[in-house]
Order: C-alpha cells, then structure tokens, then sequence
DNA sequence: TATTGTTATACTCTATAACTATA
DNA sequence: TATAGTTATAGAGTATAACAATA
C-alpha cells in the first residue's frame, strides 16, 4: 500500500459542513432572540443598538441591518422611547439625524452579548488552541462573507 | 528567557471570537433571506420547509423553528397554498396533524441550500484541511449548541 | 384534566410608494 | 434633480389568551 506523503484530511462532504454551520448560526440566533428579549428588546432592536458604536445616519442603520430605510424609523423611535437611543442632528447636513446609544444603551448592548449562554458554553468547549483556529479560520472565510 | 515548552497559540479575546462568529451567522442569515426570497418565500416559511425531512406534527415544529404553536398554522397554511407542504391525519392520535414536504417542496430546499452564495464562496476560500477542520471544531461545539 | 391545533387580538418587522425638507 | 427621513399601507411573524376536538 503506497502511503500518501502528505495525507489530505477527509473533507468533509459540503452538505454536512453546511448543516453544522447552521446548527451553530441557529443557536447564535435563538441565543441573541432570548437575550434581548429578556432585556425587554426585539431582536432587530437589540441588533440596530448593537451597530450604534459611534452616531449612524439612519440610511447607513438600514444598510447595516439589511432593511428598507422607512423601517429604521421604528425601530428607532421604540429604543428611544426606552431611553436606550436618540437622535441628534448632522452638523454638516441638516436632512440627515445621526442615531446615538445612551449610556444605558451601551450598558444594555453589553448585557445582551454576556447572554449568549450556549454560544459561550459551546466556546468552553474549546481549548485554547482550538479557539486560535476557528478563530483563524473564520476570519480567512470573512472576505468572501462580506463581499 | 524561558520558551515554553509546547507554545500556546494565541487564544484570541472572547469578544473578537464572537464577532467574528457574529459575521460567519449574519451572512449565512442574509445568504438564506435572499435565497428564500428569490423562491418566493419569507426566512420562516423556508426554515419551516427544511425541517420537513419526514412527517411533522405542528407542536415539534414549533419546537424545532422556537416559536409559539398559534403562529405555525399561518405559516404551513402559507406553505400549503404554494403547494409545497400539506397536513395529514396521524395515524394514532386524532388531535395531531403532520405536515409533510411535497416533491416540490423539496426541490425548493434544494434551492434555497444551492442559493447560498456568500457561505459557498467563503467554504471555497478554505482548502480541505482547512474545511475538515472547521468541521470538526464546529462538531465538537455541537453538544453545548444544542443542550 | 391535559394536550393538539386553531382562532382572535395586538404588536413588531417588512417592502413599496408617496410625501417633506433639505442639498 | 437628487437624497434623507418620515408616513401610510398591507402582508407576514410573534406571543397571549381562549376555544373545540381528542386523549
């Protein structure tokens, strides 16, 4: 039997890499619903809040969320009844308001991210090595998953 | 300077661990979105479809897509008008319905997995030791996913 | 009594189209 | 005229509560 000089690892079928990867983004989901929802959040709410790291146009909201414009202008307007966002303003162009998280906002946004139980269980599950090459691995895919 | 012994590898910070698990999920979300819309169909109704790999009482569907039982009925009566899926009698309990996938119904899934373009395009940037590996990172994840 | 599926209700998200105020 | 945000509308998803049929 001629033994392979480097043996190529069994690729897995592509079908059942596919199944696991969305057995893993299924539980993301229902972990990040539950989170949210047990800050009194809906999950377009909670993932809007997310994006607001510094103030965004309301257009560029609706292209980060992948939604119609004319839908960010509730969403928006439930964070800020619950003090969680506001509006203000564009200094440099008076059609545009640019969408800010309140402290208590940010604080919620953290709260949300520390429930993720079973992301953060299944990460546990990991050793130190094993997280350096999902990580690695997933970044690698990260090009091709944006553009 | 003391080397250790066997190096760990860098374990990268939880938090850029979960963002970069945040951008693998959203844009196998928005890949499954457009794919499911280019068939005529919302996200929930295509989750709804996939999971009829055999016969389903409405109650384990509810389960599996974690949503209320009420909301179910909408959604494979939708199905059901596209001829797609359709209920049946079960054959022990008369309060149960299944629903099972029609042929067309099925060839649709196919679709809709074919469709996902952004997550085929990032598997195609991993060679296959890189693809085996993922997979079996994600394997072992698994259990904690779903417990 | 408990469970299955359904209906009624109210709220949120969604895209489309029309409107306003700026540019 | 083009763009940013809003409003109005209709369809779909969502949980809650109540109901009929069956276990």
């Amino acid at each position: 039997m001629t033994a392979t000089a480097e043996p190529t690892p069994d690729a897995p079928p592509t079908q059942d890499l596919l199944q696991s990867l969305a057995v893993l983004a299924g539980a993301q989901w229902r972990d990040f619903q539950a989170a949210a929802a047990h800050e009194g959040l809906t999950s377009m709410q909670a993932k809007l809040l997310g994006q607001l790291v510094r103030p965004l146009p309301m257009r560029e909201l609706a292209a980060l969320l992948a939604c119609d414009a004319s839908n960010v202008t509730g969403i928006v307007d439930r964070l800020e009844a619950q003090g969680l966002a506001r509006r203000e303003p564009d200094p440099h162009d008076r059609r545009v308001k640019r969408v800010i998280a309140t402290p208590e906002g940010r604080e919620t946004v953290r709260r949300v991210r520390a429930e993720m139980h079973a992301v953060h269980r299944a990460l546990d599950a990991l050793d130190p090595a094993e997280r350096a090459a999902l990580y690695a691995l997933v970044e690698k895919m990260r090009p091709a998953l944006e553009g």
